[in-house]
DNA sequence: AGCACGCCGACT
DNA sequence: GTCGGCGTGCTC
């Protein structure tokens, strides 16, 4: 008689919960993979637990079909944030581990490492390369790269240098230019820089955090821009990483970049996981791998690194906590941030949210003293904060966006050899095509939303959906010749300083001068260089760049968020005016930031440039209290659509109705209404707020209204979400 | 998510 | 008389 045993396992799909299986002989550890029949055919799970008696009738159970690891791939740690999450975000168990678990896994191949391999540079790849490589481009630049990397380099940094790196790498390994070379590991792997000498606020915030290591402590590293937090950071992760451990480091999207890369991999000696969605399937299993082996010390990531698994956890930093590309927007709505507050915490070690504008959360967190408050408040080498400066711009005649004010300031900054940054958040050429005649606006055919003028194909485009047609030449309305372009993005804006300044390049950095690869880093290295003078951009050149050169910074549009629907829009206004600010300035001369506004006495801009960033932060988080809002209560956001207005408003309507017989206590609705833009790619939105002053009666009505959701017959025609925490009120 | 089962329109 | 429409329900 054979015995059996049970397991419990997470299947992916959109199930909320496990189902057990039998095992035969030896059971599968909870984090492992096993081959399991599910209906007809088959899925790769991950065991959950190793329960005592099944959940279903005992007659149901199948044997799994095959043990796919021997040992967990995912850390207990991971596994129990895996479920906390799923329930604290409302979102079906299956789905999650989904999220979390890279494509080659989930379909069954191997966690284990294989070796990495990595190569390096020859005394004779050296002479080669002193001498040039003519005629051959691809070998040159890669031979370069090695050249540059002591330390030797493996496929995924070399596919990062040029993604067809095969050929060229086999051509100089025949000649011997190359090596293979054992890869750096966290033991071996020596920095090839070694640090600054730390200011004295950073040292003690660097010695703070150490002296933290082995227990669960939250910090908020308040940094102002230039202050060197990214000293800090490395400090931290030298003294986690002195003794054994791994540091996870999160950064926003567009705050990965390779110099940060570089810049990290240096200062530790390789030994640098990246993880980010631009990976392939192949590269972002390696990477994982090495997280999960501790042949990583230190694991760069966005939002989803904090999925990543980590074999001797030490440490975990989270940069730019208050942007809101660490909250994920749709599916698995995850706040990044939350998530790894939450992780440190189940793994007892020491957490940094660093930013130069924290969060109305982090700062409530520190009030309360959940949080430790750690201050950079001096910028290195003693450079002073820029001075900040409204303009006026009401009965001010702008010349495409820019007013005489900023435009005297900037000739100024030129003509003394310096550089200006232009920031305008809005790309094309104008936001509103209008007939002069029959005011007929040229809108959006599938949202609530004007098409914008892109000058450069003579298209019109709507910024939300991508639809996009040629611009007309005559009114589709009246046939009148007489259309407008009204308002300025950046496209305009670059013609217009390349007409005003015809004697200072202009370099413009927007999702539409940056789409081909490569001319990102081209527009940066001619502002670094100094080759260009002006620099104009949007929210793309607000983070994780330098820009050491520019002492003038202009902010074109400062209203936008002064009087938005979305409750958060002045905190994050205030946290864009002042990232973009942080760019201007250094030890020999402040900065400048002149930002034109048609509400120049509003308090939140007068508070902002009169006392800074606290006060606003300070006054914003008073305002939130006395309207019962985040961070002083819990929020969710129950979003519906569909291809007719109707039928989501109409489910809401009947969401909060059912929700309002369970008489849940202390629980305020918001709504149903329809969203903001309500009409978005040709669909009908509609969203209902709820909110409560505590998280329980917040979860047991989610909770209510997900069983509910999923018996109505109306739910059925109307897609539905639910949205724990939004940052965004669309 | 897949993939069955299950009752109502236009075709060999 | 069938082939197939996608509504509904289930997967240990």
């Amino acid at each position: 008689m054979s015995t059996h045993t049970l397991v419990r396992v997470i299947v992916p799909g959109p199930f909320d919960e496990p189902f057990d299986y039998l095992v035969e002989g030896d059971r599968p550890p909870p984090g492992a993979r096993v081959r399991v029949p599910f209906g007809r055919g088959h899925r790769v799970g991950v065991v959950l637990a190793w329960p005592e008696t099944a959940a279903v009738d005992p007659a149901r159970l199948r044997p799994i079909t095959a043990s796919l690891d021997r040992e967990a791939i995912l850390p207990p740690d991971l596994l129990a944030l895996l479920t906390w999450s799923a329930g604290y975000y409302h979102y079906p168990l299956g789905e999650v581990l989904t999220a979390l678990l890279p494509a080659p896994l989930r379909q069954g191949r191997s966690a284990v490492a294989e070796p990495t391999e990595h190569w390096r540079i020859t005394a004779a790849g050296e002479a080669a390369l002193a001498a040039g490589l003519r005629g051959q481009p691809a070998r040159q630049r890669l031979l370069a790269a090695f050249a540059d990397a002591p330390a030797g380099l493996d496929r995924t940094q070399l596919r990062g240098i040029s993604p067809n790196y095969r050929q060229p790498l086999h051509a100089l390994l025949a000649r011997d230019w190359v090596e293979p070379v054992d890869p750096p590991t966290a033991a071996t792997a020596a920095p090839i820089t070694s640090p600054p000498e730390l200011g004295a606020e950073q040292a003690a915030a660097t010695q703070a955090i150490a002296a933290a290591a082995d227990r669960f402590q939250p910090f908020l590293l308040q940094g102002i821009t230039g202050s060197g937090k990214t000293e800090v950071y490395l400090g931290a992760i030298a003294a986690c990483r002195a003794r054994g451990r791994q540091a996870l480091v999160l950064v926003p999207e567009i705050g990965l970049t390779p110099q940060l890369i570089q810049r990290f991999e240096a200062r530790l000696g390789g030994s640098v996981a990246v993880l980010h969605s631009g990976l392939t399937d192949r590269d972002r299993l390696t990477a994982w791998r090495r997280a999960a082996c501790s042949e990583a010390a230190v694991i760069v990531g966005t939002r989803s690194a904090v999925f990543a698994p980590l074999a001797r956890p030490g440490l975990i930093i989270v940069d730019e906590e208050h942007d809101a590309s660490l909250k994920q927007q749709d599916g698995y709505r995850y706040h990044a941030r939350d998530l790894a507050v939450r992780r440190a915490q189940q793994l007892d070690i020491p957490v940094v949210l660093g930013s130069a504008t924290p969060s109305l959360e982090s700062l409530a967190n520190v009030e309360r003293a959940a949080y430790q408050r750690l201050r950079l408040d001096r910028r290195a080498g003693g450079a002073t904060p820029p001075a900040l400066e409204l303009v006026d711009i009401r009965r001010r005649r702008l010349a495409e966006g820019l007013s005489a004010p900023l435009r005297e300031a900037m000739q100024q900054h030129l003509e003394a050899g310096e550089q200006v940054l232009v920031f305008l958040n809005r790309r094309g050429w104008a936001p509103t095509l209008i007939c002069d005649d029959c005011a007929h606006v040229a809108n959006c055919q599938r949202c609530d939303a004007r098409m914008t003028v892109h000058a450069r194909d003579n298209r019109l485009r709507c910024h939300h959906c991508g639809a996009e047609r040629a611009q007309p030449t005559v009114c589709p309305e009246c046939g009148s010749t007489a259309l407008v372009q009204l308002g300025a993005g950046t496209e305009r804006v670059e013609a217009a300083l390349q007409a005003s300044f015809p004697d200072y390049p202009t370099v413009r950095i927007d999702r539409d001068s940056t789409r081909r690869r490569g001319t990102l880093d081209a527009g940066l290295e001619r502002i670094r260089s100094g080759a260009a003078r002006i620099l104009l951009g949007t929210q793309m050149l607000a983070k994780g760049h330098d820009f050491p050169g520019v002492t003038l910074v202009g902010i074109l549009d400062a209203d936008r968020g002064l009087f938005g629907a979305d409750f958060r829009a002045p905190e994050q206004l205030a946290q864009t005016i002042l990232q973009v600010a942080g760019r201007a300035g250094r030890a020999e001369r402040p900065g400048r930031v002149l930002i034109q506004s048609r509400h120049p006495e509003h308090p939140l801009l007068q508070s902002l440039i009169h006392a800074g960033y606290d006060a606003v932060a300070a006054q914003l988080l008073a305002e939130r209290r006395s309207a019962g809002l985040p961070p002083a209560s819990r929020m969710a956001l129950v979003r519906a659509e569909a291809p007719a207005a109707a039928p989501p408003l109409e489910l809401l309507r009947s969401a909060r109705e059912h929700l309002g017989e369970r008489r849940i206590r202390d629980l305020e609705f918001h709504g149903p209404a329809p969203a903001p833009m309500e009409r978005l790619a040709g669909r009908y939105r509609a969203q209902l707020g709820l909110l409560a002053p505590r998280r329980a009666p917040l979860h047991r009505a989610l909770h209510e209204l997900r069983a509910w959701l999923a018996s109505s017959r109306q739910a059925r025609q109307v897609r539905w979400s639910i949205d724990v925490d939004p940052v965004e009120i669309l």
